[in-house]
DNA sequence: ACTGATACTGATACTGAATATCATCATTGC
DNA sequence: GCAATGATGATATTCAGTATCAGTATCAGT
């Protein structure tokens, strides 16, 4: 039902060389919580890291040709569930993924370029929370996405 | 990739029967639109306006059996894309839908019986408008669901 | 270093939601 | 009525995502 949406890709659009202290950092919360130090999954993270704009799970596919689908599948489904990566909401309704630069923030979607930056120091959950409480509900978590045009993408 | 939830389905479950005025509101919203008013159409309109909680696609179908799953997923976006059904986020990331009562508006969805609430009188725009500003981001939409407990599912 | 338990991999098969096709039918404007 | 055309629905098809399972790689314990 959801349909791609067209971007205009623009420059600021290869995928960026993956900074290895970064996946390290990844690979050794997995080693923490069990999970081994395999090289298809460290390629599976280096994909996801390299990515500059939200992705999908077929995206990440194609940028792994060496690697099986099932295990690129599994291995973003494992990085998403221990939190290293976030789910991004298309306006569409299309799921995509991102990398997460940890705790909880929101996105600010650019609907051109397609890219996804975080939104920090906004205390919706206050006002939420209020609003909530107001009709009788107790909240206990929410989701937001913002859409929109970043600044590369509305000044010209 | 998304889950299922177990919902805890209470009594206040059963689907209702849909008052004839709000069908026939919606169809004559589409006809002034240039869309016929069709038979299987109704039946359509009629199962969605009968939902009490947010639901899927197939349930709708599972529901019409008479109907044509073709004509059943054909009338659903017809809904959504004229506006007079919303699309729901889940938090495990499922999407359902339900028949708006129209305007822009939040939903508070309850994760023990499902149940989705709207939420009115609640000034997020303004918030995420400034927040938005301050990151040079041009905003122009946003999709907010709110998770919980229904007053129902909390009390006892 | 060796080894065994086991977590991981990936080719393949499968599932299930959603859409495309297209001959036939129903609705509406005339 | 009647023609034009939008709508229907059985069927085929597509496609993302998952299950299976035999074989492999990893790592803790020796």
């Amino acid at each position: 039902m959801a349909v791609a949406s067209t971007l205009r890709h623009t420059g600021h659009n290869h995928p960026r060389p993956p900074s290895a202290a970064v996946v390290d950092d990844i690979v050794r919360r997995l080693s923490r919580q069990g999970y081994r130090d395999t090289e298809p999954r460290r390629l599976v993270i280096n994909a996801v890291a390299a990515q500059r704009r939200p992705f999908t799970a077929e995206e990440l596919c194609a940028a792994l040709p060496c690697v099986g689908r099932a295990t690129v599948y599994r291995g973003l489904r494992l990085l998403v569930e221990t939190g290293q990566v976030c789910r991004v909401l298309l306006e569409d309704g299309e799921m995509r993924y991102q990398l997460s630069r940890g705790g909880h923030h929101h996105h600010l979607l650019c609907g051109a370029c397609g890219i996804a930056a975080d939104l920090e120091d906004c205390d919706v959950e206050g006002m939420l929370q209020n609003a909530a409480r107001a009709a009788g509900f107790q909240m206990n978590g929410h989701w937001l996405e913002v859409y929109g045009r970043c600044g590369e993408c509305v000044r010209p």
